[in-house]
DNA sequence: ATGAGTTTGTTGTTTATTACAACAAACTCA
DNA sequence: TGAGTTTGTTGTAATAAACAACAAACTCAT
């Protein structure tokens, strides 16, 4: 399909822009590579590579080393990394917390901290302690550091362009401009976006997901349902963001509601606090969770999850259906069916949807631990430097 | 998300190839415009849109015209045309017949037949019926036409990439390599892919789907219902091509099953059948059916459109949380909704989705008549071309 | 009609960027 | 230790777009 996207015409400029990003993007999802490795897999010559190289050296955003060890036939090539001076920052509100952090252009967290966050804290507030922590830590960072942005990933319906919060359940928010709010109190720019979406994006890049085009992503926790896609390697938000709702999908004509008080969704027949209250166990994490389900013997449960596994595959059915993945990733308490009703869930998928569609289909359980979210939000902060490596409006520390 | 999708780097001469195709896209999807227009679209200098143009004529596929009529103020810009020398042919197998067209760069339909098509017809025998055709077509084009390619569209799985028709219920074919069958017999570049997304994809070209970056279809037929999706400019194909598989989402505990044999579907609960049985009317056109609609008074035919509404609306629901698209198509029969029930299905739209998702949706008819898929289809033998504008293997009729 | 004002077509030159070629450097291996 | 191989580096060539300048074709006011 090459139908107009937004391309325009290009000049020699936008030329070196596009290389010079390609190559960037290389180094940062690589990690660690080599002059080599760039100049095969661009197909550029090896020359243009040292000039681009040289240039995104010059900007301070890959270090290239004298030697990599290997022990290949010929001349060792140079090594290239990503420069940690090259930091993003990462705004998790959430429940009980407010989740901050620093992240390295390299992937690696250089600082992190939760402060707690009282019921009914408003976004004026918590922006406030999210800039006030930030202009701390700025302080703290080496001189030469280099800011590239801010992320925020909040769990709600969020209008990416615009960077407003039209409603977040789990913070009691709904309708504040929350990008803004950031933005005028550090002067850095702000990008925000929903959760799971980032969560999707983040394992497509980092974890489970590498190297694929096309992938799926559910995942659950206490509060809620939610869902990422990745469609031709780029994440699916549509025309305001909203898009990837998986949870709040309709697909029974039973009347319990979810979160959001649709009858009959995803999130209404497959919900954590059944399984915990049939187990009678109180607040665990999921760790806990999957231990208790492992050496439970009782009929109830076994009842509920079928259920569940029943709705659950439905769902990915209709989804398959939709966007047919290579890939599907079970994240949050979602990983349970895959460890316990993995048959059962693939029976329920393929009686419910067309065959061809998952006949290819990986399913896997997410990334465990919530460095991937706060690396993925963190990435919010990258996108633009990425985009365009020598004009981005990079701050020093 | 600037996640690597395929790019690599790119030469001097990659960089004229991309703006060699932009241009030649904006020519062809415009079909009449000028020199001027696209040095303001491409925002590339006047000098070089001359050149780039100028290599595009040499190679036959755009005219420059000597003036273009226009009134304003200064020097007039010479129109620009697709040139209809340029063509691609349509292949559309159908349940009674084989529909067959050339269509030119410019968008016109140029000769189109419709061989009958006996029911058991094999795909050998219908690949060859059309390559025939095709040959005979041929050798009437003016000596010096080019060919861009050959498009086949059909209603079923098709795995775009092999170009594998795995299963076309209403042709009663499966597991056919129909892309390999057609192409050796007529030495052109074939390319196959599902009938809906195709119409989709034409909507968004050149139908109502105008402009549009985000746009879902819903098209109803009398032996099913199928849809696409466009994300991001790009038609939603995902691992093997079987995405956009709509009618086939389960969205009901209910037992009645589709044509496909899944209970719940929405294939299953509106369905055209059921509302020409509920008319008492036997085999008539969509325009007879809404004309029959329109004038009854039958408080049966009420119950029925309720129904079907409800779980169309429900359908849609699914799919904006899934999508958040700027505008939906409701093609073939479901223009009926669009025309009688539109305020009810708005209703059980936003009674089944999260708010935001459907707030600035457009809802509309799709384009009447088979004209659109034609000139979709032929696209299939276009894209190529659109790729390279200058090294694509164009075949002398 | 006529000339000022405006926009586009065209051409020659400049600038930017990548490719190429040649050689030096750094490694492996026999 | 030297042949073979791969990479780094540098200077030059090739390619493509931008720029500048002027001619051409039109509108509009006088």
């Amino acid at each position: 399909m090459s139908a107009e996207s937004k391309q325009t015409g290009r000049s020699n400029t936008d030329l070196r822009k596009l290389n010079l990003s390609y190559v960037l993007s290389q180094v940062h999802y690589a990690n660690s590579t080599t002059r080599s490795e760039i100049t095969k897999a661009t197909g550029l010559n090896r020359s243009t590579v040292l000039t681009l190289l040289d240039s995104l050296e010059k900007r301070g955003l890959v270090i290239q080393g004298s030697k990599s060890d290997h022990s290949d036939i010929g001349r060792p090539s140079m090594s290239v990394n990503a420069s940690q001076s090259v930091v993003s920052f990462a705004v998790l509100p959430r429940l009980n917390e407010l989740n901050l952090g620093v992240v390295g252009f390299d992937g690696s967290i250089i600082t992190q901290a939760r402060l707690p966050l009282k019921t009914g804290t408003t976004p004026e507030t918590a922006s406030s302690m999210a800039a006030e922590w930030i202009e701390n830590i700025r302080k703290t960072l080496p001189a030469e550091t280099l800011i590239s942005g801010v992320g925020v990933a909040a769990a709600g319906a969020i209008k990416t362009l615009s960077g407003e919060i039209r409603l977040a359940p789990s913070l009691g928010w709904s309708e504040t401009a929350f990008k803004e709010l950031l933005s005028e109190k550090i002067q850095l720019p702000v990008a925000i976006d929903n959760d799971a979406g980032l969560w999707c994006s983040a394992e497509q890049k980092f974890g489970v997901g590498r190297g694929h085009q096309h992938m799926l992503l559910l995942i659950g926790v206490n509060g809620g349902l939610g869902g990422g896609a990745v469609v031709n390697g780029q994440l699916v938000r549509g025309q305001d963001g909203y898009a990837g709702e998986f949870g709040h999908m309709r697909i029974s004509d039973k009347t319990q509601k979810d979160y959001s008080g649709i009858p009959g969704t995803l999130e209404a027949m497959v919900r954590r606090e059944d399984i915990i209250k049939t187990l009678g166990a109180g607040s665990i994490s999921d760790a806990q969770l999957f231990e208790l389900v492992e050496s439970s013997k009782s009929k109830k449960l076994e009842a509920v999850l079928n259920e569940q596994t029943k709705y659950l595959g439905r769902a990915i059915g209709v989804l398959l259906n939709a966007f047919n993945p290579e890939i599907l990733v079970l994240a949050g308490f979602l990983e349970l069916f895959v460890n316990f009703r993995k048959e059962q869930l693939i029976r329920e998928i393929s009686s419910q949807s067309l065959p061809f569609a998952a006949e290819n289909l990986i399913i896997v359980r997410g990334t465990r631990g919530n460095d991937l979210l706060m690396v993925g939000t963190a990435e919010l902060g990258f996108e633009g430097l990425i985009r365009n490596p020598l004009k981005y409006p990079l701050t020093q520390a």
